[in-house]
DNA sequence: GTGAAAGCGCTAACAC
DNA sequence: GTGTTAGCGCTTTCAC
């Protein structure tokens, strides 16, 4: 591995004339400098970063700790946050399981976004002391480096909610995915507040996981219902679709028997039919935005943290 | 921050006495030991990557360079990666686009896996040199620490379309997609052995990019042949998805007027009608296999380099 | 404009 | 069984 010291060797030149003009330092004569950079690449050296980070004391990288890779709303979440670090020169990195831990704990990063369900409120808590600045997502957390970023789920659910109800539909169930998550809490939340505001009961409540698997099983309880609910309003769009799934494999007309709506608005929900209801949240410009207030954090600045607004997509699945 | 001196004055010990007692080496006490890392737990103390990195020159940590965190392949095989790697007390971390560069070249893992269409082989054979271990996954690239892993395009592909001949098409056309990608070129070489096997002409080649966009303007083209093909062989499913929706919406019936065949099985072809045939890659499975080889190349092992089976799902849209 | 040297936080060889 | 110390590769203060 070639290091600086090869570079100044070959130069002729200290290290830390090297190290100048390799920073673009003005003290360097241009020449120097040219010539230094000139042999710097043509022995192929880069700067190791370990040891660029341990004297600096920033490694110039933001770390994001997600559940898995396979959530359709990661996609765009970390294509915002990414373009936005790049255009400032800073590293994204991204993570999941027991890595994010360590990398955690090793302060890999000059700040960590955790949209990680897998991560306690308590580990995080733990390490926020003396830590680089922590953003979560979709909780709320209270600590000193901890900041909560969240979607306005209350708003857009009594949105959606208020829309079903004029539509008619009066025997409306919630279905819930886990239950006492941030993202749950708090669209049901919206849910019940516009039912409230309906003068209307929740006519049942089933217990999900977010998962689609949980919907499935869901629906098995709608089917051997006798009086079923004539809407399901549920936490998530992978639910909605897997209880449409099985719903129509045993033959309920979905509008017709029964209206459902999502949360989330994922690429497959328009490929369904009937294509499902939803809210739509702008992830990319979310994880923009998100990536610009940890940067004005890390120059100082003060932040300002508001609500990503969702948005009501009206299809035909009620 | 709480760095190991601090750890060692709280205890009354010495540094090195504190860092054996954390790496658990055997020549201190039980007895101290257990003291230290007590304190050390109590000051939430956790060492910094940076300085152990530099000290080491290893940083337990292997990266994946992917091409965007959409893809629905990615899911998987990033789950496999990490999976291997977490048992083996490894750190996965991913990234995209400019960030990649960066940490290729300043050296921020023992291993890199290159999943990233957009990085040159020009820019990886340029580092390669005195760099820690570079696998690239679907391109052919000769290079001093450069090890090439890939999918077996050319068998799977074969197979597939020996089956689609079998069922007697004849004006059978080829879906390409980013044309000298490796991906492409041996899924076409494998496509062209099955039709020479059976003594039959390409009838057709359209040209597109791998994406669902792509697949729209071929269907374009179709739409307004006179003498269509009667099947079309993709190069991968996203195009054939978008073929398909764009053909339906101008009742173009499928399989009944032309067949249509994908590569990869992603998430989304089961869900499509026609469902879509394809190839299926055991993702996750390959990105443990990708992890074990990289371990034990890590630990000095000599390493076998296999390529992946694809197997052939079939539905009913040819 | 350039170089010598200290030191970031850690590990590990060596001394006791 | 524990402590002293060199040094990983770099940045940056200070001296010239």
């Amino acid at each position: 591995m070639v290091t600086i010291k090869d570079v100044a060797k070959k130069a002729g030149h200290s290290i830390s004339t090297v190290s100048y003009a390799l920073n673009n330092d003005s003290r360097i004569s241009e020449k120097t400098a040219n010539k230094i950079k000139e042999i710097a690449k043509e022995m192929n050296y880069f700067p190791s970063a370990a040891a660029r980070n341990l004297k600096r004391k920033t490694t110039k990288t933001i770390f994001v700790a997600i559940s898995d890779f396979g959530g359709p709303v990661y996609n765009e979440l970390l294509d915002g946050i990414h373009h936005e670090l790049a255009k400032n020169d800073y590293t994204m990195i991204v993570s999941t399981g027991v890595s994010t831990d360590k990398i955690l704990k090793q302060r890999g990063s000059d700040a960590s976004i955790i949209s990680d369900i897998n991560i306690t409120d308590k580990f995080l808590v733990q390490i926020s002391n003396g830590h680089s600045p922590i953003f979560v997502l979709d909780r709320s957390l209270k600590g000193n480096n901890i900041y909560n970023l969240t979607i306005d789920n209350l708003n857009a659910m009594f949105e959606l909610t208020e829309d079903i109800i004029k539509k008619g539909y009066k025997r409306i169930a919630f279905v819930h995915g886990v239950i006492d998550s941030y993202d749950n809490k708090t669209r049901f939340e919206g849910f019940l507040k516009a039912m409230n505001a309906f003068n209307l009961n929740v006519y049942k409540e089933y217990k999900g996981s977010f998962t689609k698997e949980s919907g499935y099983k869901i629906a098995d309880e709608i089917i051997n219902d006798k009086q079923r609910p004539d809407m399901l309003v549920c936490s998530n769009d992978e639910m909605a679709l897997g209880i449409i799934e099985k719903l129509q494999l045993n033959n309920i007309l979905i509008p017709e028997e029964i209206g459902i709506s999502g949360f989330d608005d994922i690429e497959l929900s328009k490929y369904f039919s009937p294509r499902l209801t939803s809210i739509k949240v702008d992830h990319f410009n979310w994880g923009r935005r998100i990536a610009k207030t940890i940067l004005n954090l890390l120059k100082g600045k003060d932040i300002v943290v508001k609500k990503e607004k969702g948005t009501l997509v009206k299809r035909e699945s009620y």
